[in-house]
This record gives structure tokens, C-alpha cells and sequence, in this order.
DNA sequence: GATGAATGAGGGTTCATTCAT
DNA sequence: GATGAATGAACCCTCATTCAT
């Protein structure tokens, strides 16, 4: 059992997540993160014992964990498949979106991938999630609400694919769609919102129509 | 007029772009790019000034330039917007897959985003893009053909949305469906055209089909 | 307010200034004075931000500040002007030569001249010193005791020039007096005396004969 | 005996020369000197054989000479002792000025002093050029017409020092003045000729003036 | 528990020079 | 005779971390 931590050390957590989502983790020094902390340098290695462990706390702390609440979806008896996947499509919107700050920081590290400890913390997040989308989709097959021969993969680099590159235009949209006037707050439910729509008129087509 | 590099110089570049994929552009130093090319550390400086003018270059030589080739989509007559942009999928598929050492990179530096050169570049090139495919589906809507109320920034971030998380996740994709023997050719073969037929079935459901 | 400095930062400007003194600031390397210090490279950044932070440190603790002292001078009503002058140039030339290695420094850097903060310190310090010689003169010239048509700037190039020439080719100066018995002290001490002696000659000359 | 150089050498021998004055040897690198030449940089290495000898180079064209003036001067029975130094001084004035930018990499480099070369070339000039104010000096005592007891080498330090402190603070000269409105060549004019009073009334008052 | 001083390693860049042509 | 490419060393500085307090 890890010891909890410190009002202090959450605030710093925070401090680093930002720095790192704007610098990345080699751009942003221990300096950088203890001055805009306001803390002194040698508290991060005190703290957490080097750079590189203040960022697995970073990902062990923020790392998506769904599989409470799809194991919920999987036994909640009033929804039909095809809502399962809606609610499961809102969760990812939703669990993305509501943690931007550190989903840009994952953007990267899955790609650059340097802490072996990161490395391990990721695959086993994808194998998890990919596994709980599996039984949902493979739930509808046998019912006979879904097609057959669904790449089941490719449905969750669309999903994930399409959140994640509308996190990183966020700016782009916004200034698309003329919506800078709106507060951050607004912004922000709207894109949820039309994120919902879209993935789901996409998962509806691919997972029931006729190709 | 730019003069043009001698054969050490794109042999530095490529080593230079595939570092820069694998740490990052600040987790790579120039005495491992040096390294790795079997060159001198001073020729970094030598050759391109600095390390941020290198990647500068990287970037100049490996953006997407599609712009004639939609220019010519537009004004192909055979063709129907449908497969226009069927067309344009293509593209884009090919255009990501084929580069894929320098969109590992774009995908952390659009992020990360230090050099103001590229940023420049960066943002020139979404506003290119997202111009062309504005102007292909708007013929569609002309035309009739197309649904109105087309989210047209969502459709393009489905479309590099999947593509790139399909690229980050290569080898998972591989290993879920069992291709591990596959030659990297055949490999990339199969994924650019279940791509293909992923991203034309979604295009189509959203373009044509009542929600 | 300036923080204090350690007793190791004052012993580490002392060796800087020897270094700068007989190699001048760009001949002299930050090995080369933590070396001869005994202490880590690094420090020199850490304690004074950088090189040439610290050559401007040095510049700010030696520079001659005579300005509380001339002061005096032009008050003390138990001197003539003739006599003030007399004290002025003994000032002078102890300001000197007591601070010989800072001096050396000093002659190098006023012609060189690269770094902006040092060149205002130095505009500073001739113009002030300038205005008290200036003030004491009027003073003579106003009591009917000095001439008129003093060339007030070429009376300061002789007296510094004279000084400083002689710092430079102290050694020269030693031999053919073959002083080279005395202790330091001692033959600084003859210096100090024939440069007084010599300059006041001078300055009674220029002041009070007609020419 | 040494081959003659090539316009282009003395004109990489100027240029060279100028930047050695403004920013010292040491700050100057050799791609400096090469592309203020219009040169390649291998240049130098190649005519000189290196940086060093570059230097050496130029000492040992604009070193002064006054040797055979100086002999002239005691042979010419037309002046008296008194007008003969007084032609030692203006030699001594007009050697300088009209060296300017020699003269100010000279001051520096009897400091820094790191060219062995350079050292031996100066302490020969040195003494050549005091042995012929000693021959001037002692030749005017003989004649009775000068104190004894002069300090000689002062009587140098004063007429160097004086000469060459104004030269470091030309502009300063300048404008104290007011001189700022007239050309190079009229200002010039005027220090020499006041340098030249001024040191000539200094020699005039020690040399025969009772203390 | 918390800090400022101090460290050795390594960062990117520039240096004077040499080499192949 | 002259050049541009290339080199290894050194430049100043910043890094993450540790130490003594």
C-alpha cells in the first residue's frame, strides 16, 4: 500500500502535469517545475525520488481506469447493446476530454516511450480496455444486433483516434466553428456533445448497417 | 532558392528523424544523431546551423504537400464527390502510413510545439488541408449528393484521428490479429486497406446516410 | 539590495580577477578559474548566473568610487586648491595601484569593450570622476591661483596615464632602477612616492607657471 | 629574409587588425576575420600558418620604429637638447595616433601578454626606444641645460601613458569639447597639436624648471 | 522534514586547424 | 594556389541528483 500524499505533493503533481503536457517531460526541467511550484528543486527527488517516478505517479494517478464501470454497463439489464456502446463511447469522451491536461502527456509518452514503467502501465491499460470493448461488441454478436466481421481494433482507434485528435485542434475548432466568444465551461460541453453524436453515428452505421 | 543537400546531409536527416521518433526531438542529443550517422558532432551545426533548424528542415521535407493532388480531384470529372473523397481517404491513409518515423513525430510536436518555425509551418498546413476537404464536400452538398449539417473539421478528425492512433498502435494491431508472420510490406499492406474500407464506410454513413 | 557574498564567492572573484588580470576575460576559461579556485565548473553559473555576471561582480566590488572622498576634499577648508590636487592625485594614484590586478583588468576592458552593462559602469565612473576634478579646478581658477585655459581632460590623461603606464611596465621600471633587491612592499612603496612626487611636479606646473 | 606579401594578405592584415582592436584576440575568431575579408576562413591558417603568427604578423609590420629618426635627431646639431626632445615627443605623438588601431590592440596585449613571440618583440621595443630617450636626456644634462635627477623611465610613462590614455578616450575628448561637429581628420589635427603642447610644457617644466 | 550548496555528467555550439580536391 | 568539408577539442551552461545541515 503506497503512503497517501501531501496537500503539497498534489499541488506539485499538478504543477508537473501541466509543464509536461505544454514542454513535454524532457523540455521540462525539475527547476521548472519546482519554480512554478513554488517549492525548492530538491523536494521533487525528496518527494518522489527522481524525475522519472514523478511522472509514473503522474500516470498511475490519472491513468483511465473504466473497468468498475464497464463491468456495470456489461450487467445493467435495461440497456440493449447498441447503448452499451453509446454509454461506453460518452465514458471515453468524456474520461479524455475531462483530463486534457494529461491525455496530451500520454499523446506523446506512448509514442517517445522512454520509462519502461510507463511502457507497462500503458500496454496493460490497452489490453484491459480493449478487452472490456471486446465483450461488449462480441455481446451484440450474439444477440444479433451487430454485424459479424467487426475489426474490433479499428473501432477503438476511431474512438479513441477521433477524441484525441479533437483534443489536440481544440484551438482550431473552436476558431472553426466561430465559437471564441464562448467560456470554457460552454465550449467544452458543446464538443462533448457533438463528439457523442458523431461517434455514435459512426458506431451505429459500422456496428448495424449493411456495408 | 534553397540550395540542395548532398547525400550525407539527407543520410543525417533520416537518422535525425528517426531518433527524433524514437526519444523525441529533446530526448535525443545531437551526439546521438551524430552517432548513429557516423558523423562528427560538429556537422549538426555544420550543416544546418543547429539542432532546432535540422528538425526545421525535417519538417519542410516531410509535410504533406497534397495540395495539387486534390486540386486535381476537384476537377476530375469521372469521379463523383462520393469518390472523391474516397479518393481523398486514400490519400491521406498513404500520405500518414508511408511517412510514419515523421508522423510519430508530428503527433508529439503538435503538441509540445516549442520552435515557432514550425508552428508556422504546422498551422499552415491544417488550414491548407481542412480548405481542400471543405471545398470536396461542399461540392457534395451542391451537388445534392451529401447531407447538410456536415461537422466538417469532426469528419477530418476521424480521419487523421484513426489513422494516426492506428500508426501509434501498429504493433498492437498486429498482435490482436494474430499477423505477427507477416512481412512488414504485407503488414502495412493489410492495414492501409482495412484502413481504406474502415474510414470509406464511416465517410459514407455520415455523408450520405439519414441519422 | 545585493545579498552578501560567502567567503568562497569572494575567494573565487579574487582568482577570477588574477586569471582575467593576466589572460583577459575571453583567454580565460570557467575551467580555467574553478580549476585554479579548487572548486566544481558549475559553480561559476551558480553563483553569478554566468561568466560574464561575473566579470561585471568584479567590476562592481573594485571600481573606484572616490566620490564620498573628494567630497571631502572640496569642503576641507585646511587645503589650498593647489594642495586639494595634490591630495587628488595621491588618491589616484593609490586607487591604482593598490588595486593592481582590477586596473590591469580595467585597461584591457575599456578598450575591448563587449559587454554592455560593464561599458555603462564605465561611462559612470569617468564621467563622475571627470566632474570632481572639473569642480576642484574651477575652484583654483576661481581663487586667482590656477591659470585659465586649463585643458581639464588632458590633465586626467596624464594623471591616469601616467599611473597606469607605469603599472604596466612595473617591472621594466624595477629593473632599470635595479630595485630588483626590494620587497614588493618596499619598491611599491618607491613607486607610490616618485609617481606622487613626479605627477605634482607636473600639475604645479600646469596649474600655477606661465607657460 | 621574408618573401612579401600579397594585396590581398595586407588587406587580410588590416582587416584582422581592426577586429583584434575592437574586440581583442581572443574575441575574435578566425571565421571573424575570414568573412569580414570576404575570404575563406582556411585563408588564414593557410597564409599565415595560424591565428598566433597572423598576429605576430601585424606586430612586426607596425611595431614602432624610431631608430633611425632618433639617430637623425642626436646627430642634428641645428637644435638644442630642449628642441630635440620636443621632436622625440611630437615623433611619439604622431607614432601613436596615427596607429591608432594598432595601438589599441598593443595596449592590451603588453597585458594579457600570452604570445611569447609578441613578448619578445615588445621588451625590445621597449628598451630600444628608452635607450634613446636616455641618450636624448643624458645628452641635454651633459650640456648642463637639464636638471639631473631626472626619473626617465617616468618621464616615458608620462609621455605614453598621456598619449595613450587620451587615445582610449578619444570620444570622451571629444565630447567634453564640443567637438562633435568636426571631421576625423580636423579632430585628429587638433589632439595631436594640444597633445603636443601639453606634453612638451610637462617635458619643459621637468626637464629645466628648479622644484 | 526540509533546504541551499555542491557535484559530475552531459547539453548544444563554436573553435582553429587540416584534409582532399 | 586556393577551397569547402570535416575534425576533435574546447567552449559556457544546465541538468538531475545528492549532500551536509
Amino acid at each position: 500500500m503506497k503512503p497517501s500524499l501531501s496537500t503539497k505533493q498534489l499541488q506539485l503533481l499538478d504543477t508537473a502535469e501541466s509543464l509536461f503536457s505544454q514542454k513535454g517531460f524532457d523540455g521540462t526541467s525539475v527547476r521548472d517545475i519546482a519554480e512554478a511550484a513554488g517549492i525548492n528543486t530538491a523536494m521533487i527527488s525528496y518527494y518522489f525520488g527522481s524525475k522519472e517516478k514523478l511522472m509514473e505517479e503522474i500516470f498511475e494517478r490519472k491513468s483511465l481506469n473504466i473497468k468498475e464501470k464497464v463491468a456495470n454497463l456489461l450487467k445493467d439489464d435495461s440497456l440493449n447493446p447498441l447503448e452499451k456502446m453509446y454509454s461506453l463511447v460518452d465514458m471515453y469522451i468524456e474520461g479524455i476530454l475531462s483530463r486534457k491536461t494529461f491525455h496530451r502527456i500520454l499523446l506523446c509518452e506512448q509514442i517517445i516511450n522512454q520509462n519502461p514503467s510507463i511502457i507497462t502501465m500503458l500496454d496493460k491499460m490497452k489490453t484491459k480496455n480493449s478487452e472490456y470493448i471486446n465483450d461488449l461488441i462480441r455481446l451484440g454478436q450474439r444477440k444479433g444486433l451487430f454485424k459479424k466481421n467487426i475489426d474490433i481494433p479499428m473501432m477503438t482507434n476511431t474512438l479513441i483516434g477521433t477524441v484525441s485528435h479533437t483534443l489536440v485542434n481544440l484551438d482550431f475548432y473552436k476558431t472553426y466553428h466561430h465559437m471564441e466568444g464562448l467560456k470554457d465551461e460552454e465550449f467544452e460541453r458543446v464538443v462533448k456533445k457533438r463528439l457523442s453524436v458523431h461517434i455514435k453515428n459512426i458506431y451505429k452505421a459500422i456496428l448495424t448497417h449493411e456495408s
